[in-house]
DNA sequence: GGCGAAATTATTGGCGCCAATTATGTCGCA
DNA sequence: TGCGACATAATTGGCGCCAATAATTTCGCC
């Protein structure tokens, strides 16, 4: 195992590339409407040009990021439309988990589930924006993957990244952050009182809530 | 106009020859589990062999097609599982269009519905295989885009085509034929009478009718 | 005649080079 | 000094060649 050497093939070498671009798009590495150069990323991630295109193609057909022929890449921007109808589309979707999480999700996962709320209670507080970011994921996905469809859970998180190309902040204010921390633990009380019904309107608020569109907030361009 | 010539460039080649890739195999031209050999694609399209490849890669990303290395791209086959969580999925998504269908709809496009829908009547005792299936999807296609929101149809139509990739024969019988016309008019009324609850239910029969699965019917493994 | 291994053929896949295009900088002119 | 045109630099993009891998056939041996 010392001197084995695993020459990974294209498609997973592309692959692999596109979901560290993608990640680092969700940290915000790249802003929407930021330009990624290819000659950036080859150093960046000690790639070749080669699979610096693929990886892009891909992320381009995911929506990720946008192809601007002769001019290149760059992070989605959607608009104000779009990113209403993501809310909408997700909405509809991450409702349809609940029913199959409650009747599949057992107490082992329960008490995971509680373990991470109680992370992201902390990372509120202490933790920096990736972390609560990523913390939040690991919540939601953890919950999601009990659902008993898979597809119905990559559609989910495609939709979640596409999202991500929004300008509008989410999290703006710590008060929403709080918000968001509460309402995990409402989650948690409907799941163990076996209310699908409960969790469903929880999630479909906390879609809502935690995307601050309405009130049309500051920052106009 | 008449000397001037345009190169399009690949981003949009690519699509095309995708889409038409992609085409192919709804209509059966390559079957499910099929090696698509990149140089017959060349001949057939007419297109050089990076653009094929890069079609076949568009195409593995959206799951119509498989990329399995060193061997090549073959028409992906959805086990039964994987086909079960789909319709499970789209029902989801299409009962949610019904909603915005009857609010924004209008006389015009109900009359080209009613058209469409006699056509699909007419295509069921004339019509070819693959005449069936292109009206159905015009049908629905054109219904579904006045739900007034693009991304969700997007999910739809992607969500159809992987479908596809199923070994089970969808219309197995000239009887559910005739029962998917009978429920296009029933679609019809509902979107007349303005009841978005009936067509929501109607478009989650049409969806688990259509295809045979359900009563378990042979084939355990 | 059946079977396995080696040779042959067919097919895929990695990748780098250079042309095409766009962005940037500079200079001259009013 | 402002502005447009030209020159230069930076970046993207098309594509084909050949090595690597898998499929097929052939051949020799039991």
């Amino acid at each position: 195992m010392t001197s084995e050497r695993k020459r990974k093939n294209t498609s997973t070498r592309r692959a692999m590339l596109a979901n560290e671009i993608a990640q680092a798009i969700r940290l915000r590495a790249f802003r929407p409407g930021e330009w990624l150069r290819q000659i950036d990323l080859e150093e960046r991630f000690q790639a070749t040009r080669f699979d610096v295109r693929s990886a892009l193609d891909e992320l381009a057909v995911r929506k990720t990021i946008e192809h601007v022929p002769n001019r290149g890449y760059r992070v989605a921007e959607v608009d104000l439309k779009t990113y209403e109808e993501i809310l909408a589309t997700r909405i509809i979707l991450e409702r349809a988990t609940a029913e199959g999480i409650v009747a599949q999700i057992d107490d082992a996962a329960i008490a995971r589930l509680d373990a991470l709320a109680a992370q992201f209670s902390a990372a509120v507080t202490t933790g920096s924006r990736t972390e609560q970011s990523e913390i939040n994921r690991a919540f939601h996905q953890f919950m999601y993957s009990f659902c008993g469809n898979a597809v119905l859970e990559e559609m989910i998180w495609g939709l979640r990244d596409r999202g991500r190309g929004s300008q509008i902040t989410v999290w703006s204010s710590h008060e929403l952050l709080q918000k968001s921390d509460r309402e995990h633990y409402e989650m948690m009380a409907a799941l163990k009182a076996r209310d699908a019904g409960r969790l469903a309107t929880l999630i479909a608020t906390h879609i809502i809530k935690g995307a601050p569109v309405g009130p049309a907030p500051v920052e106009p361009a």
